[in-house]
DNA sequence: CTCCGATTATACGGTTGCGTATATACAAGG
DNA sequence: CCTTGTATATACGCAACCGTATAATCGGAG
């Protein structure tokens, strides 16, 4: 009777890794089954073997981004070591430069602020990196509130910066993002007169 | 021949108002003219009386947007005058804790990632919204360059801190914001040693 | 009251997208 | 080579939505 395996021509990963690249693009409502079946060179035919519907493959879409880019991401940055200056900009690297996550992080923001379920999952998301942030800025600042105020300032950046259109005034982006770097990961001030 | 003058029973202004909320509530695509028609109670017949297409809706609002979060905004903070801390508060509160046109704001800043036209009107406004908080953090900051990078930190907190799901530790959102407010409005130090 | 012009309701054709049903092509066992 | 099970192509019904065409409706002028 059992004759093969059967292994699925488009495995089920395609669907996701091609979902997850039209939702960077377009946003949730661009994750659309016959337009990913077009960009894999099929039709939709296959599609329904591997997701019960749209809404699995959005769900496995959330699956595949929360493993990706929280273990894998802290797991890489605890693992290569450095001071906590360098693991927090190497955290920053692996998650906002990433010409792959950063996109996709966006996009997923975007969609938390109108469907829970997304947002339960980057609360998730977001409250491992700020554990991971308070962890690098408390090794050398010492008061909790400014410890917290201070990730919460280097988080809102990685963020708020992508969705800024405002220029500097002569000065590069990253000319800026430099000198906030500074304010917020040099000059350990907790209080004036030390 | 002259007869009247027409006044339209649903004015051109009530579909743009439909249509910034709309869009505030689920993002460009969820400005649908049938959808805001059974809003307002009327069906898309009088639709294309005062609009050429869907497009030339999405420009009118985003006409009265850039108006509305722009002169209105700005006019009000000069005119009722203040301390420049409490006229950069005076500033974000009409702006980023409206829950008129704060969701609205949200939704154009995604909006603006993925279409240029957009991301071109979003500069404007946002290039005037820094100047606003450029001059009012220079009067009490010498050092340009830290002018413009704590303009850049308060502009990002303002807006990353709703696409931010994480927990504080105990803390609520509200706390940690004030005591990022004091590291960025307080506490002049633009060299230690003065 | 009657007529007129502008506004809106209704009906239509075209497009896009989801999910299902049926038929075809492929890879491996016998 | 033929059988068999799985993956996929094709075709279908359904719903939402855009923009247009035509008919009904409303408010004021005469």
């Amino acid at each position: 009777m059992g004759h093969t395996v059967g292994a699925t021509r488009t495995p089920r990963d395609s669907w996701i890794e091609a979902g997850l690249q039209a939702l960077a693009a377009g946003g949730p409502d661009a994750v659309r089954v016959e337009a990913l079946a077009k960009r894999l060179g099929v039709t939709k035919g296959g599609f329904y073997g591997s997701f019960a519907d749209r809404d699995a493959l959005l769900r496995a879409m959330l699956d595949a981004w929360e493993q990706e880019s929280t273990d894998d991401v802290i797991d890489r940055v605890e693992r290569e070591g450095g001071d906590p200056k360098s693991k927090i900009h190497r955290a920053g690297m692996l998650t906002f430069s990433s010409d792959r996550l950063l996109p996709i992080d966006l996009a997923i923001r975007e969609w938390a602020r109108r469907d829970p379920e997304v947002a339960a999952r980057l609360r998730r998301v977001d409250d491992r990196r700020m554990a991971l942030l308070r962890e690098l800025i408390g090794t050398f600042c010492a008061d909790p509130d400014e410890v917290e105020a201070r990730s919460m300032l280097a988080f809102c950046v990685a963020i708020g910066a992508h969705f800024l259109a405002a220029d500097h005034g002569g000065r590069t982006r990253a000319q800026v993002l430099a000198h906030v770097a500074d304010l917020l990961l040099d000059r350990p001030r907790t209080d004036p007169g030390d």
